[in-house]
DNA sequence: GTCTATATGGCGATAGAC
DNA sequence: GTCTATCGCCATATAGAC
C-alpha cells in the first residue's frame, strides 16, 4: 500500500477495519465512504466493486498475517530458545492482530472458492518451512521425541491463537471476569512455553 | 425442541444449516423458507422477527455444544484415561458440529451484547466446574504438575478445536493436500493424548 | 396456520455535472 | 477525482384472503 495518506488509502484502511468487525455481509459501501470521509461513488471509482474491494482486503491482511511470523530466528540458536521465541512472536502477533485473525480465518472458511485468486500474489510462506526443516532436524538430533512437525507447530499456534479467539466461550464456560481472564492472557507465553518443551524435549 | 416434525421444528432446523453456513447478514429469510418447504409468511407468523429467529439459533447451537461435552467420567478413573477421555469426546465433538462451532465463536464476538440475553437458559456448566476440581486434585495428590486446570483444559480444547477451525489457513501455509490434512485428522486424538500426557503427568 | 400480494426501506452500482 | 442524484434490485416485514 502507498506511505502517504491519498483516498484510496484511506479508503482501504476503513475497508480494512469495518470488514474485521462486520465481515463482508455485514458491511455496507455507505459505512466504508463515511468512515474514510469520502462519497459512496469515488469508492467505486478506486475498487470497481464491493466483491473487488474485499477480495483485496483479505489478500492484504493473508499476507501481513503470513510474512509477519518471520522473527528472527538465526541457524545457532538452540531448540528451547527457538520455541520460546516462536510462541512469544505467534501470540504477540496474534494478540496485536486479533480481529483480523479471526476475520480471515472465517473468511477463508466461507468464501473457499475464492481461496485460489487470494493465494496469487502471496509467495513469503517459505518462512514455515524453514522452520518444519529446523524441527525435523533436531528431531533427527533426538534432542525433541518423535513428533511431526506439523503436528508441533499446529499444537503452539492452537495454544496461542485460541484463547484470544474464543474469549467470550471461555468467560462463559469457565465463569471467569475479566480481569482474570486478563491475568490469563498475561501468563499465556510463559504456559504455552512449558507445556510445549516437556512434551517435546528428549529427557535423559 | 419437539421432537415431532412440525412446521415450526422445521424452520428452526432449516435456520439452523443456513445460519451456520451463511452467518445473519448473509442468510435470507426467503432461503430459510425455502428449505424449510414453507412461505415466507409462515416464518414470520412462528418466530416474529429475524434477529428472534437468530437469537434463538445460537441459544440452541451453545448449549448444545456446552451440554454435550458430558462424557461419562466417573470417580475413578485414573488421570490418563480421564484426559484421554476428554480429548477423544471433545475432538469428536468439534469434529461432528463443525460448522456449529465456528458459527457460536464468531457470533459470540460479535453480537457480545446479546450474550446476557443469550446466556439465560443455559445452566449446565457444572461439568466443566466438575473436571476442573479433578485436575485440581490431581494437582494435590502430585500426579500431574503444577498448571492451572484452566490453562490445561485451554490447552486441550485449543489442540483439539484449531486444526478443524484453520483447515484451510493450514493447507495454505504448510502447503498441504486434502489428502495429507485427513490423516493429520485422523491422527489427531492421539497426538494430543499424547502431547498433553508428556507434558504434564509427574514421572519419578 | 398457511398462503399471495404488497408496503417500505436499504443496498450496490452508475450517470453525469463540475 | 469527487460529488449529487438516481436506477434497479432485493430484503424484511405486514395485510388480508382462505
Amino acid at each position: 500500500m502507498d506511505a502517504f495518506s491519498s483516498s484510496e488509502e484511506k479508503i482501504f484502511k476503513a475497508a480494512i477495519d469495518l470488514f474485521c468487525e462486520n465481515g463482508f455481509d455485514g458491511t455496507k459501501m455507505q459505512a466504508i465512504a463515511d468512515k474514510a470521509g469520502i462519497s459512496k461513488a469515488s469508492l467505486h471509482y478506486y475498487f470497481r466493486s464491493k466483491d473487488r474491494l474485499f477480495k483485496k482486503v483479505v489478500q492484504n491482511l493473508l499476507s501481513m498475517l503470513i510474512t509477519n511470523v518471520t522473527g528472527e530466528i538465526k541457524e545457532d540458536t538452540c531448540i528451547e530458545e527457538l520455541l520460546q521465541k516462536l510462541i512469544s512472536g505467534y501470540f504477540d502477533m496474534f494478540r496485536k492482530f486479533r480481529k483480523q485473525t479471526f476475520f480471515v480465518f472465517a473468511e477463508l472458511v466461507k468464501h473457499q472458492k475464492l481461496l485460489a485468486d487470494i493465494i496469487q500474489g502471496i509467495d513469503k510462506i517459505a518462512v514455515i518451512q524453514e522452520i518444519l526443516l529446523r524441527l525435523q532436524k533436531e528431531r533427527e538430533k533426538g534432542t525433541i521425541i518423535a513428533i511431526a512437525p506439523e503436528d508441533l507447530i499446529i499444537n503452539i499456534i492452537a495454544m496461542c491463537i485460541y484463547p484470544l479467539m474464543a474469549e467470550p466461550m471461555i468467560k462463559l464456560i469457565m465463569s471467569m471476569s475479566d480481569n482474570e481472564f486478563e491475568q490469563l492472557l498475561n501468563r499465556r507465553k510463559q504456559v504455552v512455553t512449558d507445556f510445549t518443551l516437556r512434551a517435546i524435549l528428549v529427557r535423559s
